[in-house]
DNA sequence: TCTGGGGTCCTAGGACCC
DNA sequence: TCTGGGGTCCTAGGACCC
């Protein structure tokens, strides 16, 4: 049985709200962005409402008021627990499973033990939505592409859930059907590109010859076509590879002038970013800092710059990173500006042990190395930010807005579920 | 007052080498 | 008037995704 299926959850943020409050089961909510940006995610009722994603909170939040729509600040410790759940729960039915999101994965149907996908996929929904409360969409195709399609499919037109390509007596004439920015990547932009071609549905490009396509987009977007056409140009990527940068910035709740609190954050992203590249076995040989103006604030200066620093080293020590960033700040930093966002990414990452030493220096990172585990682990048990740099500064008066965060049930002991007061 | 964060891949062009 | 050819590597920018 060949072949892939999409599982998709269902307005994923919505619905992982829901399960720790029944009460908003048939009520409109919406998720904002990182500091109560953007709405980013909407139950079916909200959606109903013409609540467009990525609207900015401060357009509409009187209309959400209007219609009681529920609104939560983006607690990605709670949704980062209920995806792990939820790909747990698809693992023991798939061998198989690829996630590819926070609220999607892709599984290989060769080595399932049901007669029909489908089957599978049912059996899975009911699990999946019994063990942890979610509720998954599952399309089924011979490609990552036509899965994806399928997956839409079945959200939209299927009681079920569950919709199988494989079914379709003339794949042509579903294929019609869909917008060409229907298609799994294909965006707004390469759509237009696609209808000047006079390609204007997903069944017209999955006609189309890919060599054309190919010469007037990408070798990206020719893949799009084969796959469309039945031709797997994807395979399933179970083994996440260790990232090859990583980003840790926030804009700040407030505009931020000070050179002092500027630090504050750089140092606590640096803390963070180096937190995920020791949880993947990592070390990085280069740090960017980067910082910016609020660019909507056109009648303020604006100023944006960047600056990228070798580690003699590479390094995975939050201290060596920090004082990096640090002297970077330093040489970015101009006053007089309101700073609306940094950030710091870590470059050149190599695995930790292969790590090359240094001609001059001495280069043992056992002591770094067993400082910075100690440091993991009591924060991974005790909570996070039960210890950190002083650099890091207490106050964080520029921390990001997050009014509407619901409790982290799953992952903070203060904060568990409250059955009875 | 208020507009997210975190990734990947591909391509074009320049630097540099023999 | 004439001024090689072919390759690799790096980087910036642009495209896409959730």
């Amino acid at each position: 049985m060949a072949g892939f299926a999409l599982v998709d959850c269902n307005n994923f943020y919505a619905s992982c709200e829901r399960v720790f409050d029944p009460r908003l089961e048939g009520r409109p909510i919406v998720v904002l962005s990182n500091n109560d940006g953007c709405v980013i995610a909407r139950s079916n009722e909200a959606k109903a409402l013409g609540i467009d994603m990525g609207t900015p909170y401060h357009h509409c939040r009187d209309r959400l008021r209007r219609h009681r729509v529920h609104v939560f600040s983006s607690n990605y410790q709670l949704y980062g627990d209920m995806s792990r759940r939820v790909m747990d729960t698809l693992r023991t039915l798939a061998p198989d499973v690829e996630v590819y999101s926070i609220d999607e994965a892709f599984l290989g149907l060769d080595r399932v033990a049901f007669a029909a996908p489908a089957e599978l996929a049912i059996a899975l929904r009911a699990r999946v939505r019994q063990w942890t409360g979610i509720p998954v969409s599952i399309g089924i195709g011979p490609t990552k592409t036509l899965a994806k399609l399928a997956n839409r499919h079945a959200k939209k037109h299927v009681e079920a859930g569950v919709f199988d390509v494989a079914g379709l007596a003339d794949r042509n004439a579903w294929l019609d059907r869909f917008d060409v920015e229907d298609v799994w990547g294909i965006s707004k932009a390469w759509g237009g590109r696609l209808r000047a071609l006079d390609i204007r549905s997903a069944g017209q490009l999955a006609r189309a010859d890919p060599r054309l396509v190919r010469v007037h987009l990408s070798v990206v977007a020719e893949r799009i076509a084969r796959e469309l056409a039945g031709i797997p140009c994807h395979g399933l990527a179970e083994v996440t590879p260790p990232r090859k940068t990583i980003l840790a910035s926030r804009s700040f709740g407030r505009p931020v002038t000070c050179k002092t609190e500027l630090g504050q954050a750089v140092a606590s992203f640096a803390a963070r970013a180096c937190r995920k590249l020791r949880a993947q076995g990592s070390r990085a040989a280069a740090v960017q800092v980067f910082l910016t103006t609020n660019r909507f604030r056109v009648e303020e200066p604006q100023y944006a710059n960047a600056m990228t620093v070798g580690l003699a080293v590479p390094s995975s020590d939050t201290r060596i990173v920090t004082a990096h960033a640090l002297a970077a700040l330093a040489h970015l930093y101009r006053p007089a500006f309101r700073y609306q966002k940094a950030g710091i990414m870590l470059l050149d990452i190599v695995p930790a042990e292969s790590g090359q030493g240094h001609l001059f220096l001495p280069t043992d990172q056992t002591v770094s190395d067993r400082l910075m585990a100690t440091v993991d682990r009591l924060n991974a048990r005790m909570g996070a930010d039960t210890v950190f740099l002083a650099a890091e500064g207490v106050a964080k008066g520029w921390s990001m807005r997050a009014e509407h965060r619901s409790p982290r049930y799953t992952t903070q002991w203060t904060e568990l579920l409250r059955v009875a007061a």
